[in-house]
Formats: structure tokens, sequence, C-alpha cells
DNA sequence: ATAAATGCAAAATGTTTGCACCGGG
DNA sequence: CCCGGTGCAAACATTTTGCATTTAT
């Protein structure tokens, strides 16, 4: 049996996934992990969020084919991405009713579903473009 | 005045992701395409990708951390992912109602969505795993 | 004939892996 | 101490770009 160590690295990742207010890009969870830990490898996060992932601690995201990442088992939940300044954020109201068995015309057996909204986040929507 | 030629790579491609059931990723479509076009080289894909999505023909779609590619314009509508074969269909049917400039709650202001699916696609519910 | 489009190979990106050193238990 | 974890650099995979050649018009 071999269980993981704890690490400053370890520590600083979770910290900093944990403190977000959406899933994070790997840029993004760098560059706020190495405020912390000057020193943090690319390599490191890689193969940090490989084991969170594995551990069910955390969980990918796909958006506009960029890979973030985010705690798991915050309950179902959807995200936003802001047009204008990028971020992603949670949303906690779902807009679907999807229950798991649904089938959907043409006979497609719904396991689970995925939403994504678009548009403006409420700093961006009070300050409008130039 | 540049007008974009009719070449047989370009006219190849646009029908292999016309006949598509659903988005291609790059991989599919230029298999798809090389089996009229042996020679099809990768770059002409992405840059008649490239170029059918600046003319608004074609248009991107990121799931599961890949790119596919789907001809635009036909109407609003999402996808269905199969989590046995891994194709990728088009559904025709909307689970969600939010008009552009819904107001979620928070603040986020709604320009668009994009839903997918997870599940068994009719062939594999109807056969299901050994 | 002219310039756009293609194919190839080299160059960017983003992610993974090998390896010597570091450090948690 | 010991072996897992880290950082670095090399290896990979995917997408883009440079350039000589082909080809639509």
């Amino acid at each position: 049996m071999t269980a993981p160590r704890s690490t400053r690295q370890r520590e600083v990742i979770v910290r900093v996934i944990e403190d977000a207010p959406g899933p994070l890009s790997v840029p993004e969870l760098l560059a706020r992990a190495q405020q912390d830990l000057p020193g943090l490898g690319v390599a490191t996060v890689y193969r940090t969020l490989k084991l969170l992932q594995e551990q069910g601690v955390v969980h990918p995201v796909h958006l506009d084919g960029e890979s973030r990442f985010e705690r798991a088992g915050r309950g179902h939940h959807h995200h936003f991405a802001c047009r204008t300044c990028a971020r992603v954020f949670d949303l906690h109201q779902c807009p679907v009713a999807l229950p798991k068995g649904t089938v959907y015309p043409g006979g497609f057996v719904v396991e689970a579903h995925e939403v994504t909204l678009y548009g403006l986040c409420p700093e961006c929507a009070a300050r409008p473009p130039a």
C-alpha cells in the first residue's frame, strides 16, 4: 500500500483549487500556486491533478477547448464563462430537468448532462466594453 | 478581392462534414476525406477548417477536451456523446429554456448556452456491454 | 500567367515522462 | 533510511507556419 504523502506543493495546489470561484486552467492554477511556492513546476501540477482526479477529489471540466479543474463533490452544478474577462464561474442553479435514465427522442439514454452558459459576468456587465 | 478557390480538397472536406451525423474530430475527418483523397495532409484540413469557420460555414464544438467541427447554421441544437462507442450525435430538441438576455441568479447575463448529454446511443443501448 | 492552395517538414503549444536529487514518514 | 515526490529537460501529441510546388482561374 502506498499512501500519498502530504507535501507543501500538494497542500498549496489543493488550497488554490478550493479557493477558486470556478474551475481553473493549468496556467491560472500554476500562477496562483507560485505566489506561495515560486519554484513550483508545471509537471508537478499535472501530476498532482492526475492524482487528485484518481482520488476523486478534483475533476476536469472541458470548456472552449481548454482543460480546467475544480473540486469534486460540490454537488450538481454547471458553469458560466464570461466572454469579456474569460473567467469561469460555478452556477448553483441547474436550468435542465433531465433525470438520469431519461430517454431522449431518438432513443438516446441519458446518464448525465453538462451545461455551459456564455455571456457577461456580473462585473463585466456592470462595466461594459469601452 | 480574393475569392476562395474551389478545390477538390475543400469539396471533399465540406462533403464529409455535411454527411456526418454529428461533429467530427480532426482524425475522423482526415480519415474519411482520405478515402477520396489519399494524399490529403493534416495541414490542409486545419487550414480549411479555419477558413470555413471564418466563412461561418463550420463551427467548432469542444467536447471532453477534443475539438470537433460541424456544419453551422443547422439551427439551435446540442450534442449527445455515447459513452460506449464514443461517437457524437446531434440532438434536435433543446432541454433548456434560456433566451438570450436572460439574467441568471448572481447577475450573469446569458448570451448563449451549450448542452451536452452523455449516455448510450440507440445502437449501444440496444446492444449492452457483455 | 498569376496568385491561391497544397504537401511536406519545421516550429509552436500543451501535456507526459525519465531521471537525479530532495524530503516526508 | 527509504521510497515517493519534485524540478528540470527531453519526449509526445496536437495545431500552426514557412516554403517550394501544384493548380484554379
